[in-house]
DNA sequence: TTTTGACTACACCAAAAGGTGTATATTAAT
DNA sequence: ATTAATATACACCTTTTGGTGTAGTCAAAA
């Protein structure tokens, strides 16, 4: 790697930019070349600024991370993405490296990881936190890697509606079909699932990113 | 202030304590004495340390930052605590001032602020992140500061049980008592929340932070 | 063209949840 | 000592949900 590692940091939290910014001050092969407290800002500013690497918070508002990666990894192919993330969610994980994420660091790990998982990442690398990676895999070998793909559209749609505290006579009638179509749409995707009620339903809706609220 | 402020650091995000430790490295006033990574080793470690102020993170594992608080105010009165939160949960920040805290400061605010609070406290005063204090005043003098408030102890039990996927049986069970008193709990919780069913129990739970998973 | 998947709809029935109100024992606060 | 809050329990009754299975229509894919 000749020269020095052009880094991006994108976290809406400004307290941690500072903190990794002092952090990474007196290492001599990577510079700062600029931050963003969200997605928007981010892709705006790509357009001015060519980092090697984007350390990127998944949990931003407005575009959060991972559909920002999908984006840059798309229009900026050589652009390298490292996830940063407070909690090493399972589900996260495998939507970030499907996004094309090079790296995925969970942020209580120390500053020595997150230096090596800068330069493996710079020369072509992957690095993945422990913790995760492990996580990870299990689920992934598990079986059902992504649930929701085994659901129709109409299933999901009404999911959407039983979380917003809608019963099924609510749904049938703002969607124009009987009451016993959307009880069967909500059997079928429970069983689907392995859900048991609707507990659980709006749980899996919120854990997989269902709803936009 | 004669001398350096001695500064104790308890957060469960390793990264987080190095960017803190590395950002205030080259203030001259304040001396970095010790860190933690949870509400118990943070006790463990002031039987032998004396901090001024303990920068506290409020959602550490084992023991949480709002019981530290109580205890540390309670056996030593001497010692400051800022609290360090990611969310400006205006519950969380009425607890906080009620446990003893002195400040209150957003990690997404900048590095100038959280010097700001150091020193200010130090001398005796108090900070607060600006939009958690605008929140919490309008939510104090709003009423219904916050529904879970409201809440009793064990309706709070219920509805993390019923986000467990539970019925009101298996959750009688559980807790030893009857169906008919877990249906009671779940109504009132329901009525006070003006939460029409399950579904926006569940939702509530997870907006406001009531589940560990 | 046949098959498959999705959406629709219903039967039958059981279990669970939800609405309103009453009541008692215990404990905490004033 | 009295009040207020909490946890407990139940009656009565309605609505909603959940479990299993069948079946017709339509459009897309093989």
């Amino acid at each position: 790697m000749q020269g020095r590692i052009k880094l991006f940091i994108a976290d809406d939290h400004q307290m941690f930019i500072d903190g990794i910014k002092a952090l990474l001050q007196n290492t001599e092969n990577i510079v700062i070349i600029g931050k963003a407290t969200n997605g928007k800002q981010l892709i705006e500013k790509l357009k001015e600024l060519s980092p090697d690497i984007i350390l990127m918070d998944i949990g931003m508002p407005d575009l959060n991370g991972i559909d920002a990666t999908k984006m840059i990894s798309k229009e900026y192919p050589t652009i390298k993405i490292i996830a940063l993330t407070m909690y090493d969610d399972n589900n996260r994980v495998v939507k970030m490296l499907k996004a094309g994420a090079k790296g995925y660091v969970l942020k209580n790990t120390t500053r020595e990881e997150l230096l090596h998982a800068i330069q493996t990442v710079a020369v072509g690398g992957v690095h993945y936190s422990a913790q995760a990676v492990v996580n990870t895999m299990q689920n992934i070998s598990d079986k059902n890697s992504n649930p929701v793909a085994n659901l129709t559209e109409r299933e999901i749609e009404i999911i959407r509606l039983i979380v917003k505290e809608m019963t099924n006579k609510e749904i049938a009638d703002k969607l124009f079909i009987s009451e016993l179509t959307v009880n069967t749409h909500r059997k079928n995707a429970m069983r689907k699932l392995e859900i048991k009620n609707t507990a659980g339903l709006v749980k899996f809706a919120i854990d997989h990113h269902l709803i936009d609220n």
